[in-house]
DNA sequence: CCAAATTCTTATCTTTTGTAAAGTGTCCCT
DNA sequence: AGGGACACTTTACAAAAGATAAGAATTTGG
């Protein structure tokens, strides 16, 4: 297993999305890379399955996942996560309770793993657990302020505003991501979608 | 102000409530009671505006809220609490940044409140700062939940699905709460929830 | 107990969405 | 160059939902 030198310039990005939710000192980093793992998907792998307990959470490198739910046979999906996010079935890993979704690789995909008995490990280090309850308090409270968003924008906003705000805030989701996952994500069918941006961009 | 024993009989489900989010000493349970104060709503009484930091976050004893935006002078409602939940406006709370929403009493609520600089107390005290993190992410992972079955309402199932669901779930809420703020959270109208009633329910 | 206010239902009309199927375009591979 | 997989668009039809308004039903407050 290779070690990761978090400090290393490479991981600048890194770096600053760990210190961004926390205030992380170098020890610190330097613990925690210790306990992260690097790993590659290609294109279709999954990183979690449905049905199975979450193993690990990961920060993306490069690449882009999917999160999709199957149901009657149908893939439905829910979200993305692209490089310089840290992806996971959160409540599947912390709970060791089966997924409902699957996540999968949208493109050959780098990653930066730990696993759950690590996050055990980590809360056992007298010296690490506190910052460690602090990390996945403001990673958790941070994900709720993204849940806060888009719950409101089903309850308060039509399909068609819902794809405006999407375009402006992310446009570059649309040269990255098939848009029949782009319609799951927003609510409605690829088809409705397709002439929902036929309204628009006329 | 009145000291609450949080330790007596009339305190049961909310010690049942802080003991299932963390495992709380006494001690503990006694040091978080004396931040408590306790507060009352009558109906229509706002505990947290629009465009205002949420000051406090409370215990419901008893009574209901809701969750409202206010845009285009048109209220919607996205969510509810009921006496034995924890609200509050969790975002601004936190970063005591002004809130989206608003929340108001449905009917008269009785309310075990703490505000912002008694957090900040709780955390500076050494021997609770990691009691406080540890719930305080618990907290945040067990709306994660929520919200992630909220979401996946939405992206997976029909209004009149959702509509079952809920029905199924906390029917009693039919019993307490004003079907258009039911339309709302579901992400329909008024009109339509009740076309959907009718449908079913025939 | 009645009048006012609120809430729910119903009806009509318009717009949007879902479904299914066919058509277009692109990219990749041998 | 040609086949095949995939993604996106288009079309046509049926079902559902939104807007609006008007009328029951219920609650509320004096």
């Amino acid at each position: 297993m290779n070690k990761i030198d978090i400090l290393a310039d490479g991981h600048q990005p890194l770096r600053q999305s760990l210190r961004q939710i926390s205030p992380f000192t170098n020890d610190e980093l330097q613990l925690l890379a210790e306990g992260l793992i690097p790993r590659d998907l290609d294109k279709r792998d999954y990183f979690v399955r449905a049905d199975q307990p979450s193993r690990s959470v990961a920060y993306i490198v490069s690449g882009s996942v999917r999160y999709f739910y199957l149901k009657d046979g149908v893939e439905t999906t829910s979200y993305f996560c692209l490089d310089g996010d840290w992806m996971g079935a959160y409540t599947s890993f912390l709970r060791q309770s089966p997924s409902l979704f699957y996540i999968e690789a949208l493109e050959p995909t780098q990653l930066l793993t730990f696993d759950y008995a690590q996050l055990q490990q980590w809360e056992r280090n007298p010296d690490f657990a506190y910052r460690i309850n602090h990390f996945f308090r403001r990673l958790a409270e941070y994900l709720i302020g993204c849940y806060d968003d888009r719950v409101a924008s089903f309850v308060l906003q039509s399909p068609e505003e819902r794809y405006l705000t999407l375009f402006q805030q992310r446009p570059g989701l649309f040269q990255r991501i098939p848009q029949q996952y782009i319609a799951n994500y927003l609510g409605v069918t690829p088809v409705s979608l397709s002439r929902i941006r036929k309204r628009i961009h006329q």
